[in-house]
DNA sequence: CCCTGTGGCCGTGGCA
DNA sequence: TGCCACGGCCACCAAT
């Protein structure tokens, strides 16, 4: 065959045995090309390393490399033999550095030269955003103890969404639905969902790593059939915070993962990651919702299957809205940090910003230096470093807050003072006057590759941003939001124990400088007229008290022309109202974000209340957050207590809900240290020949039979006594203590009826 | 190739 | 026996 010319998207990478495989869109489809390429490491030239390579052979020696002033010979991996003791480049993937070294990206349009499937020129030709052919997907499962046993529970809905309009549920229960797509039994649900979803090249769903495709692999295979996706089997690896589904051929796009590594870089932030809360978040509209308690009870009731069709599609149809959004930061995040699309599934922001640090270690001729070593990393586990700055708020009821962001600190702050562990107490005499509030002092005549990455990324970002002014353009804004996501993780990288730059220094001075910065633009602040509430790393909360937005805006400008020019103080927002809480800790170390803010149109902004966990009854969780919201609301924290005083009164007369009690905790293990309600609740109900899967979600109530909290607990369905007292003091006093203890108020208070008007003195009300 | 810390409940031991 | 302090265990999550 004679050589030709492809153009297409690089829509995937990978390394096997001696060879890259690139995975090209274009017209006619997704093809896959070779090259060959050896895998290599570096080890310094010295006698040592010279008398090892006589042995193995020079063939073994690829090239010889210049970096920070030493020789290192690139040697070829060619198995695992150990006999160098110091490797470099050596647990870096392949792939990342066949992509450095060809200076190709992923989602980029490139221009190969080939013959037959083998690569013999490989050029990047430039930057748009793929258009991919994507269907979501979503499975429900008849599971009546809530955790799905994957050897019983069937899989009766697999729902499914894409862009051109597609959307579906397949089912083999008529719900008299115009999508429904009837089948015959599970394993045809099975085998119709495969066929659809391998006409796409990207997959995506919402934990579909953990759950949905591990679940239907083994339902299929239960079934004697098959689960399938691209053209190689799916691999499915666990780690302790999940799975990791792996495909080829075929792209399957977690979009929890991503969600994840978005709020761990401060770019979402909301209090739980359910579909729904993050739905509603990022679209901005409330998601279809169904009570899950009774899922098996509405499948079951030929009536209302079709609400339950509803759901499943709605769940379909929200995953692809979320990707859709987030589609062009996801491209972009893919191409800035030399990332392929399926690596989001299993990616942390360090790990962005090594692959990031990777590259430019590669054009500037910087060593990479290694993982630490079991030791180091027990080493560094220990080390405490001095966190960033957070002024504890007086406890209290806040009127006109403003919100202002200092969102490039921590990266000025790299930049302006070259903070890099290898410029890190050079021994220069003139580089001592570059020294932190914490003691470190950072090289003046070398730059550091961060420092040098950060910069570039600040620049770039900068330019970005003044196009954006001129010329709105969706891609240069995701462009600007992934570039911010990125710089924001170069912090965390230095205090990550695993990181290649680890260095407690560095790190302990970013925060220390960050301290000092901040505690400037508080004084600033303050001698403005603002009051200052509260403040935490790089954000400030100022009452506004007579002063108007445009005062605000006034002092944000003035302020950012006196700071170093690649910080930016930002408004973030403006709140009608605000209540803070004090966190206690122990030793006053690490005062914890818990605050609640109302802005101008009413959103509500929760923040470090622990509000929603199933192991605290609905009772109690409404009742703190009827609470929260009726303080923000109204500004009174009088009647915040009279409606818990309310709440009180209901349960004391019976006015309420069983459901309302019940308190769901997970049974995870057969056997127990020691006795906890949930495990004592699962003992009796098994006594009476009930049979709980281990592994089920327990929902149990606390009732009036016995003396310890354990001895009383007992499953919801066979309780027809409640221990009200309990429910007053262990699950709604305590919910709303969290809140109104911070302005004063005691259990008793709360409960008698009773004000404390001055030390000592009681006044009935 | 990881990235919690927080808080409720139980069980024990010390003390009166 | 009752009370208190303290240490340790265990779940919280996401999907259903």
């Amino acid at each position: 065959m004679k050589k030709m010319k492809v153009r297409g998207i690089l829509i995937d990478i990978n390394y096997k045995e001696g060879k890259i495989f690139l995975t090209i869109k274009n017209e006619s489809g997704i093809s896959t090309f070779y090259d060959d390429y050896y895998d290599y490491f570096y080890v310094e030239k010295n006698d040592e390393n010279n008398a090892i390579i006589n042995k193995l052979g020079m063939e073994n020696v690829l090239d010889e490399v210049e970096l920070e002033g030493k020789t290192f010979y690139k040697i070829k991996k060619v198995n695992e033999e150990n006999e160098f003791y110091i490797k470099y480049a050596h647990n870096i993937p392949a792939w990342k550095k066949y992509l450095i070294e060809n200076e190709i990206t992923p989602m980029n349009l490139l221009e190969l030269e080939v013959e037959n499937d083998k690569i013999l020129e490989v050029k990047d030709v430039g930057s748009y955003i793929p258009k991919l052919k994507v269907i979501s997907f979503d499975i429900e499962t008849y599971a009546p103890f809530i955790i799905p046993r994957v050897n019983k529970d069937p899989i009766i809905f697999a729902s499914y969404a894409s862009r051109d309009g597609e959307k579906g549920v397949i089912t083999f229960k008529r719900g008299n639905r115009d999508f429904e797509l009837l089948v015959k039994d599970e394993k045809e649900l099975i085998e119709k969902l495969c066929e659809k979803l391998n006409e796409y090249e990207v997959i995506v769903g919402y934990n579909s790593s953990s759950f949905d495709i591990p679940y239907l692999m083994k339902r299929a295979e239960k079934l004697n059939g098959k689960f399938w996706l691209g053209n190689e089997e799916i691999e499915i690896k666990k780690l302790t915070t999940g799975k990791i589904v792996r495909t080829s051929g075929i792209i399957h796009f977690d979009l929890f993962y991503l969600i994840r590594l978005l709020a761990n870089a401060q770019a979402i932030k909301t209090q739980r990651y359910s579909l729904e809360e993050i739905y509603e978040e990022i679209i901005g509209e409330k998601k279809m919702d169904l009570e899950e308690e009774k899922m098996c009870e509405i499948y079951d009731s030929d009536e209302k299957r079709g609400i339950y069709l509803d759901y499943s599609l709605s769940d379909a149809i929200a995953t692809y809205k979320i990707f859709e959004k987030l589609y062009p930061l996801i491209v972009e995040i893919c191409k800035i940090s030399k990332i392929p699309l399926k690596e989001l599934n299993n990616i942390t922001s360090s790990q962005l910003v090594e692959s990031l640090l990777f590259e430019y270690s590669y054009k500037y001729k910087f060593l990479i230096p290694n993982r630490p070593s079991e030791e180091e990393l027990l080493e560094r586990s220990e080390e405490k470093v001095i966190g960033a700055y957070v002024k504890i708020p007086e406890p209290g009821i806040y009127e006109k807050i403003a919100v202002l962001d200092f969102r490039s600190l921590y990266p000025s702050i790299i930049v302006a003072h070259n903070i890099d562990p290898k410029t890190l107490n050079c021994g220069h005499k003139e580089c001592m006057k570059n020294v932190s509030p914490s003691g470190s002092y950072f090289c003046i005549k070398n730059r550091g590759i961060i420092p040098i990455t950060v910069e570039n990324l600040l620049s770039l970002r900068k330019k970005l941003k003044e196009e954006l002014k001129k010329n709105d353009d969706p891609l240069i804004r995701a462009r600007v939001a992934a570039l911010k996501i990125i710089l924001n993780s170069f912090y965390g990288m230095f205090r990550y124990v695993r990181s290649r730059w680890y260095s407690k220094e560095c790190a302990e001075s970013i925060t220390t400088w960050g301290r000092k910065y901040i505690l400037d633009i508080a004084k600033k602040a303050e001698e403005k007229g603002f009051k200052v509430i509260y403040m935490d790393t790089d954000s400030t909360f100022l009452t506004m008290g007579n002063k108007s937005k445009e005062d605000v805006i006034k002092f944000v400008e003035e302020v950012n022309k006196e700071i170093p020019e690649a910080m930016e103080l930002e408004i973030e927002n403006f709140y009608k109202r605000g209540v803070f809480v004090e966190k206690k800790t122990k030793e006053e170390i690490g005062a914890r974000k818990k605050y609640a803010l109302i802005d101008e149109n009413g959103k509500i902004k929760i923040r470090g209340f622990e509000l929603v966990r199933r192991d605290w009854c609905k009772f109690a969780r409404d009742t703190q957050l009827e609470v929260l919201e009726s303080i923000l609301k109204e500004g009174s924290k009088e009647k915040a207590v009279e409606i818990v005083r309310n709440k009180i009164k209901q349960l004391r007369e019976g006015k309420f809900k069983k459901e309302d009690l019940v308190i769901y905790t997970q049974l995870r293990k057969g056997k127990y240290k020691v006795t906890s309600p949930e495990f004592s609740a699962y003992e009796k109900a098994r006594k009476r020949g009930i049979k709980i899967p281990i592994g089920s979600i327990i929902g149990y109530v606390i009732t009036k039979n016995g003396k310890s909290i354990s001895e009383k607990a007992e499953i919801a369905q066979f309780a027809n006594d409640f221990d009200i007292e309990y429910y007053i003091n262990n699950q709604v006093l305590p919910a709303v203590l969290k809140i109104l203890g911070a302005f004063g108020y005691s259990e008793e208070d709360i409960k008698y009826y009773g004000k404390q008007t001055s030390l000592g003195e009681w006044e009935n009300g």
